[in-house]
DNA sequence: CCACGGTGAGACAATCGTGTCTCACGTGAG
DNA sequence: CTCACGTGAGACACGATTGTCTCACCGTGG
C-alpha cells in the first residue's frame, strides 16, 4: 500500500511541466493519491519542488554519465548528451522556468552540472572544433534554453517528438546557415 | 499628477521579468504608486498581464518593422531583427515564460508575429541560404528561446549585455561548430 | 483472529493575495 | 479663493491555498 514516492514525483513533474501553477490538490489527484498522503510524503509545496529539483539533477547527472562527455570529439559528446537528456527534457523545462524566480541560494547542485557541461565546450574550443567567440557559459545556457524550448514546442505540437534530438543538436552545433561541403 | 501608464507598464515588466510571482502590491511599489492607484489603471492582475502582452506585441511588431525582414539576405535580416528586438528582450522573456501556462486562447496576436518571423526562415531556405532540415516553426521557437535565455543570462550576470546580439545571432545562424573558411 | 501501519476523506483554522470601499490630502484649473 | 480631480493610505470582506488534525477503512503480518 505504501505510495511509490518516485512515481508520485514523476506524475507531479509531468503535471507541473504543463501547469506550473497547479495546486497541491491537483498534484495529488494527478498522482492518484489524496492530498493528505501527498502532504505526508512532502511537507509542503516547497519540499515538493525541491524534491523535483533533486530528481532533475539526478537525471541530468545520470545523463551526463551515460553520455561519456570526455570521450571522442566534443561535437559527438554533445550529441550523446542531448540524446540522453531528452527523457528528462520536460522536467528540465519546468525547473528551468522555475529557477528564474529563485535568485537566492540553492544553486550548488546546478553549478556542478553547469561546470561539467561547460567543460565540453571548453574542450571543443581548445581542440579547434568549436568557435571561440561564443563563451562556454553562454553555450551552456543556450543548451538549457534550447532543450526547454524544444520540450515546450513538442508539448504544444509545434515539433514532432521524434525530431527532438536532431532539432536541438543540429541548431546548437551547426546553426541555421547552410554549411558548405568541405 | 496623472500616472504615466506607460512608465508603470515598463517598471512592471522589469519587475515581473525578474520575479514572475510578484504581488500587485510589489508591482505598485516598484512603479512608485499605491496599490489603489495601480488597480484604478489595471482592473486586476490579468488586465495588467494582458496590457504587458500588448506592449510586448507592439514592441515586437515595431522591431520587425525596423528590421525590414524582406530586404536583402535572410541572414542579415535576422541579424537586424535580433538587434532591434534586444531592448524588448526582458519583456519578451517574461511573456515567453508566462505563455507556457496559458494553453487557452488569446494567441492571435502572437500568431501574426510567428508568421512574420517564420517567413524569414522560409525565405532563407528557399534561397538556399538556410539549411532545410530544421523547420521554420522550430527555428522561430528557438529564436524566442535563445532571446529569453540570453536575457535571463544577462540579468544573472553570466553574459555581458553588450554581447547580447552577437551571442544570440551567431549561435542561431552559425552554431557552435567552427566554420571552415570557404 | 487481531493489531498495526498506511491511506482516503473531510473538517478546520490560518495565511495570503485580491478586489472594493472610504476618507483625507494636495494640486491645478477656473 | 474654491472646487474638482486624482492620489495615498488604510480598512474590510472574500476566495483560494495551505498546513494540520481527526476518524474510518483496509490490507498485511503476526
Amino acid at each position: 500500500m505504501a505510495v511509490d514516492r518516485d512515481q508520485v514525483l514523476r506524475s507531479a513533474a509531468a503535471l507541473l511541466t504543463r501547469t506550473p501553477t497547479a495546486t497541491m490538490d491537483e498534484v495529488a489527484r494527478a498522482a492518484g493519491i489524496s492530498r493528505a498522503t501527498l502532504h505526508r510524503h512532502f511537507a509542503g509545496r516547497d519540499a515538493l519542488v525541491r524534491a523535483l529539483e533533486s530528481l532533475g539533477v539526478a537525471e541530468c547527472e545520470a545523463a551526463l554519465d551515460r553520455a561519456r562527455l570526455d570521450d571522442g570529439p566534443a561535437g559527438d559528446a554533445l550529441r550523446r548528451l542531448v540524446r540522453e537528456i531528452e527523457p528528462a527534457a520536460g522536467l528540465l523545462a519546468f525547473l528551468y522556468g522555475e529557477n528564474q524566480l529563485w535568485e537566492d541560494g540553492g544553486d550548488e547542485p546546478w553549478a556542478r552540472l553547469d561546470t561539467r557541461i561547460a567543460t565540453v565546450f571548453v574542450r571543443g574550443q581548445q581542440s579547434g572544433e568549436f568557435r571561440i567567440d561564443l563563451s562556454p557559459a553562454w553555450l551552456t545556457e543556450a543548451l538549457y534554453g534550447l532543450v526547454a524550448s524544444c520540450a515546450w514546442a513538442t508539448q504544444a505540437g509545434r515539433v514532432a517528438p521524434k525530431d527532438f534530438t536532431h532539432m536541438v543538436v543540429e541548431l546548437l552545433l551547426g546553426g541555421a546557415l547552410r554549411r558548405e561541403e568541405p
